[in-house]
DNA sequence: ATAGAGTATGAGCGACAGCTCGTCTTCCAC
DNA sequence: GTGGAAGACGAGCTGTCGCTCATACTCTAT
């Protein structure tokens, strides 16, 4: 495998003005993505778009790697946020209830800035961001687990950890799927919802007897 | 959205030593995919590791992404010769074991030289082959939709179309991310079968009065 | 044997990428 | 007010990439 490119910020921003080049500089960054793609970004570009030169754009960013790397720091932590807050949420409502909301939560999620969120999941593997996203989803992981350990004993599944997986894995591919690719599913949200659900308690909760 | 190169062959190879060339050519590109990542594949070094010169590869392929795009092809075909042979085997079986022997296919699937489908699944949006893949993915729901038909009264749902959506998508995302991501999942693979047919079969079946 | 289609060659062109560095401007502590 | 740190600038270097084209070799059908 190719040698990753540095993705730490250069140097730290310390005044305002600075600031305002670095966010204008993240910012222009996710425009270009979103509109021409990863290829097309240029760091002179970028710079252009940003109404900084380029000089001050290594300033801050070794690389364009780096760049792009705030760019998924950014919007990783904007989803974050609301997946926590979810999580928070539900800590104390019955399986199905729960299940129900965080499916409606990962759709909203992933219609933050979805043509953003797009390119970025395709262009992660190249900025060696691998390791960060995995992170947020251990935490995504854990997060949930920490729910089911205190339902316990209305699931059918003793290995939380694998159950986490399982739930976790298909939610976020069902909810993906369906923003990125099949938008026309989304019309009609709350029977993709509503299916979803149905997928995931059945599986936790024992069948009724 | 950036304008997508060229990925048709620019032209048929006649001869035996020529089907060799481009055989040398898709195979080099396959190796340097793997050993190096897409960024580090130059067409010039593609032609050297098949050794073959760099005008010869632009007899056959008019581009970089042409050649990436020959190695997906292959790939796909290995992966829906699989999978089509899975599918009409379980045409008459019960829908816990279909489903059973479907999640074993799907993680072999995965398996045929991983590492290669781990790059190419990264690079594929890149060489503007997502609708190829896209079109692969519509023949697996339709057959697996196919098989939903012939069992549709042993079903809970109707709607064939969204449960061939949602198991499909389900189903690959839970093997792809194990043999992908978490390996030691596979030490017991058993388990995870099992669990991944739960989790389907259970959405499928009515549960059990 | 030979013509001509098929195949192979690789030096090198044009383009543009990422990035540096010497210089100039602005800010802030004193 | 002033000196030095922080910030901004951008011409242009270095490198590599994708790719062409003029040339030469090889196969096959006659």
């Amino acid at each position: 495998m190719a040698r990753r490119p540095l993705t730490k910020p250069r140097k730290q921003a310390s005044q305002a003005r600075s600031r305002a080049t670095v966010d204008a500089l993240v910012e222009a960054t996710a425009r270009i993505l979103v509109h021409d793609g990863f290829d097309k970004a240029s760091t002179n570009r970028i710079a252009d778009m940003a109404g900084v030169s380029i000089g001050s754009l290594y300033q801050y960013f070794p690389s364009k790697e780096a760049l792009v790397a705030a760019v998924i720091d950014r919007h990783n932590r904007q989803i974050m946020r609301r997946v926590r807050t979810a999580l928070t949420e539900i800590a104390s409502q019955p399986i199905e209830r729960a299940v129900r909301r965080l499916v409606a939560v990962a759709i909203e999620a992933h219609r933050i800035d979805s043509r953003l969120h797009r390119v970025l999941t395709e262009q992660i593997p190249r900025v060696g961001q691998l390791e960060n996203v995995e992170a947020l989803n251990r935490e995504g992981y854990a997060l949930f687990r920490g729910y089911l350990e205190s339902r316990r004993d209305e699931l059918r599944i003793r290995n939380l950890d694998l159950a986490a997986f399982v739930c976790a894995t298909s939610i976020e591919a069902l909810t993906h799927t369906a923003v990125l690719y099949h938008t026309e599913m989304l019309r009609d949200a709350e029977t993709l919802i509503e299916e979803t659900t149905r997928l995931i308690s059945g599986y936790l909760q024992p069948s009724p007897v």
